[in-house]
DNA sequence: TGATGTGAAGCGGTTCACAGCC
DNA sequence: GGCTGTGAACCGCTTCACATCA
């Protein structure tokens, strides 16, 4: 049963369903049960055809999900069928660090621009990717056709940068800043906090029969 | 009403309100009621209300809650009233961004060492903190006394990574590598997948009306 | 009066269990 | 027979609404 209303846990798990599939592909595997599937994902097999049937019916009954056809069935889903233009705000350690992970291993996404304050890096270039002047935001990430912004700045400055992209017309954002944002209408956040995810850890650890979950 | 199961959801937040909590007792506010934090952050004020709840009655009716007071409440809560040593395995770009980004942002997390298999990084140092040997991680780990350790090594290296971590008796474990995991009992996973969070907003690219919420 | 603490209702995601189909 | 697709039960988190108390 087609629905509209997809969670992100679902998207997620898509997105982690995908790096399998490609993996298992590679083996040249040509079919896999929704069982298999569970196994090496440690999770619940309803979970993985319940998040499938959501956008269509992928497999066979008695037989199982065709690996190749399925994989592109979630590239589809996901957008992965296209290439995104990225631009990272911040060239500071973090913003720098992304630029090449992101490069190196996230191949729909193309980190395309830097931006920063800074007069020394402004001018300069990561491998391939320009350092640009955040003042020219607007006009250079419609330059260059930005989809994506990912912010890398201090948490003060956050707010501001969020404003700037919005104004330039993007509507997908990450931040790393650890700050609640206020954010236009139609634009997604997505959030990840490294300190968060450090102090949950902490509080495992000094309460460590708090539970056996992963935290995700 | 104290309690003792509390979900990552709640400490994920405390985590956020004691960020909130040193700003405002910079700023020199005395007291701060769950209505007006619920403005800063938004979220509901029954939620923090009730977060807190789990822990004490740290409120006074009628007048709100201490600033001060709930910002060492929250410390002791998460275990921040100590150090914890911290190694990250891994010195590519990102063991070696996520170093820099420790070391001047999370104070109560102290990176003391950098692990790495390559025998060019071996022996160097990243400010202070020495680059050593993965194949002596056992006993390094112990002479450090490593609480915390971060995976930040390729997917294929991930889950040997996370065994030896075992080995060494660390029960916290901190993965950027983008695979499930199989973990031995009583060890905590905090898993921060930067490709699963930039294929969810691929997914909102794609489908802008799939939703207003942000992506945490 | 005013804001907390909390039982109850609401809601969304996960798991179960089985009907349906190859 | 075997595995998918799915309604129903379950479960845990969030929100509401109000009794409680300074």
């Amino acid at each position: 049963m087609k629905k509209d209303k997809i969670s992100e846990a679902t998207t997620g798990r898509l997105s982690i369903y995908l790096r399998c599939l490609l993996e298992l592909e590679n083996q040249g595997l040509e079919k896999i049960s929704s069982e298999k599937m569970a196994e090496v994902f440690h999770l619940n097999s309803a979970q993985i055809r319940k998040d499938l049937a959501n956008f269509g019916e992928f497999g066979v009954r008695g037989i199982g999900y065709n690996v190749a056809i399925l994989k592109e069935h979630i590239q589809k889903i996901l957008g992965l069928d296209r290439e995104y233009n990225v631009c990272i705000i911040g060239s500071g350690r973090l913003g720098t660090a992304l630029t090449d992970y992101y490069r190196l291993s996230a191949t729909n996404f193309k980190v395309v621009a830097l931006f920063d304050n800074d007069k020394e890096k402004i001018g300069q270039k990561l491998g391939n990717v320009p350092v640009l002047d955040i003042k020219n935001f607007r006009s250079e990430a419609k330059k260059a056709k930005i989809d994506l912004a990912v912010i890398a700045v201090p948490a003060k400055l956050a707010q501001g940068v969020l404003d700037e992209i919005t104004a330039a017309g993007i509507y997908a954002v990450m931040n790393f800043a650890p700050v609640p944002l206020k954010k236009g209408k139609g634009i997604k956040i997505k959030t990840v906090d490294l300190t968060t995810s450090l102090e949950s850890l902490s509080y495992f650890l000094t309460n460590p029969d708090s539970g056996e979950g992963d935290l995700i």
